[in-house]
DNA sequence: GATGAATGAGAATTCATTCAT
DNA sequence: GATGAATGAATTCTCATTCAT
């Protein structure tokens, strides 16, 4: 432990900011044990391989956050509130850790398409909730997967913005804003 | 001429397939020559090497889509009807040549961020029509950058859906529906 | 071409030379490469990579003495001429080229449980051999396994000897003493 | 002890099974401690090396196994009993201990280059018995490590058929059919 | 004695680019 | 313009050995 973290923690975090600042593609086995301050080799004592770190990591964070917002979304009644919480809880993330929602947001570019099946992904906490709402008759009926991705649009391309610089200022003071636009376009 | 097609093109479009298929960074020079049916030194006849091939196709058919918007646009007399056409236009190009989108508006890469600034971009032509909206009226009043990224997540979230298989169907036939899924959050 | 020779055959001659002189596992690519007077890049133009190279070579000229074998035989009438002309064929080669018959003796160790099964081996020419004679009943009859471990062993042990410096001096002019023997092993 | 076993011991006897099933460059450290159920680290308690492994555990066997071949010739009169109590000895282990056999006499290795020239080897013990018997008129007078060379491939070539699984059943049954292929090849 | 994370020196492999033909 | 072998610099990965606990 070179400065008290576990090492493996500390792997982790930098592999994440390095994907983040480089590309993962871009960021090398010694990119990566350079930051985190080990040799090359002593990352294969935690992981398989370069793939498998990233797929750990994506993985791991990734239904990690799903969880979280289930979670808020539970602590709620109705739909309105539910989306709300689940908005607010994003800008909280990407307030607090930009580099772990920028992270988030790389998935879709790579671990999508094999991750695992079974754990819940932040996408399918959305589709549930808009479907709940439908069922309820407190949105406009149509199919939830679209419903879902408008609800991901709405928030994911300004945090997109946010991240090139065509968005200043924090998040979190959008969520109102965020919410009503949801709202907006989902409302019976 | 392999197949007819003059060899620089042929290259062009392998290579965006390829790109598309397997992402920008996971391309190599070899994969394009293969694909395209040349020798791999036959490349740099054409280009100054990898970069610049993958810069050069970037950007000429992401100027080139910016001018369909552009002119798009043009052709319409009102904000809602040129959003209706900007997204039609999109849709269009999803149906015809997924690839095209795929490579303009969902695969990373590094052009996205070193774009001659200069040349105008399609999240130009939609920041400047809900401007325009803005000031004459037609849409409520806010960050112009926000009603942009509310307009292209509307329609790119969907999109991606469609690529990873989470929506069905083509784009076209949604036209309307994205169209007034952008009018209810951007009207004023 | 360094030296006249073509890049794949120098590449070829020198492992040999090397897989004989260090051992196959103690070999690295690197090498090979300078052995051949190439970098370590361009064996990979010429083989999949390490495993790849080692198991061509142990297959090609597997089958090649194999090949050398057969003919050998069949120029000959009566067991005891066949056999003689194989010891005769195996002491040439051993004395005018002993780094491949060498390497040829590194096979067991290797390749033998992964060869082509439809390349004929040196083993089955001396099996066909001694099954043939004595069917013609010109040997005595058993397991024609043992009989043609026995050809080999009397053979191959003595030219292991050669190798290690127990036995001196050239195998041809041992190959009247050597057919005797396995005359005298295998006779009716 | 894990398993009632000393540590060393089961970790020499792990050793040779991986020798002998992987090839002896093929084995790890890591192969060894994890299939001896001890830690990486703990080998280098009992051992300098892993060189000093192979090599300890080599010289010790080779050179019991020589002394075993001495002890079951001097029991005897008569070249001849002395062969055939060698191959009935070298049979018994080959069926007993396949793994110790093959290791000592099958699996190549730096350490069978360079023993400790005052340790007997079995190839010193076969040539002793052939070198007497040719003193004592018993068999043919010719060079004796030629002689000693036979009888060894005789019983090593069914061996190494038998390991690949070209010849079936135990070695044990065969002796006095070996021992008589020995005496015919070598016999005055 | 034992553990297993960490090291560091290679080893195999990849790949953009060059160049003789 | 075209070819594809060759280069050489990275890159990923392996593994004997050390060392703090």
């Amino acid at each position: 432990m070179r400065d008290g973290t576990p090492t493996r923690e500390r792997i982790e975090r930098k592999a994440m900011e390095l994907f983040v600042a480089k590309g993962v593609a871009e960021t090398t086995i010694r990119d990566l044990a350079t930051a985190a301050g080990v040799a090359e080799g002593a990352l294969y004592r935690h992981y398989q391989g370069r793939d498998a770190l990233i797929h750990a990591l994506f993985d791991r964070h990734y239904t990690a956050f799903a969880e979280r917002l289930r979670s808020v979304v539970r602590a709620e009644r109705g739909t309105r509130a539910k989306l709300r919480a689940m908005i607010a809880e994003c800008a909280k993330v990407f307030d607090t850790d930009p580099v772990l929602f920028q992270f988030l947001l790389l998935v879709q570019h790579h671990s999508m398409r094999r991750l695992d099946p079974d754990h819940i992904s932040p996408v399918d906490v959305v589709r549930t909730v808009v479907a709940e709402g439908m069922a309820a008759g407190e949105i406009a009926k149509r199919d939830p997967e679209l419903a879902a991705a408008w609800v991901m649009g709405l928030l994911l391309q300004p945090a997109t913005f946010r991240v090139y610089g065509r968005l200043k200022g924090r998040m979190l003071p959008l969520v109102d804003t965020l919410a009503d636009a949801c709202w907006r376009v989902l409302a019976a």
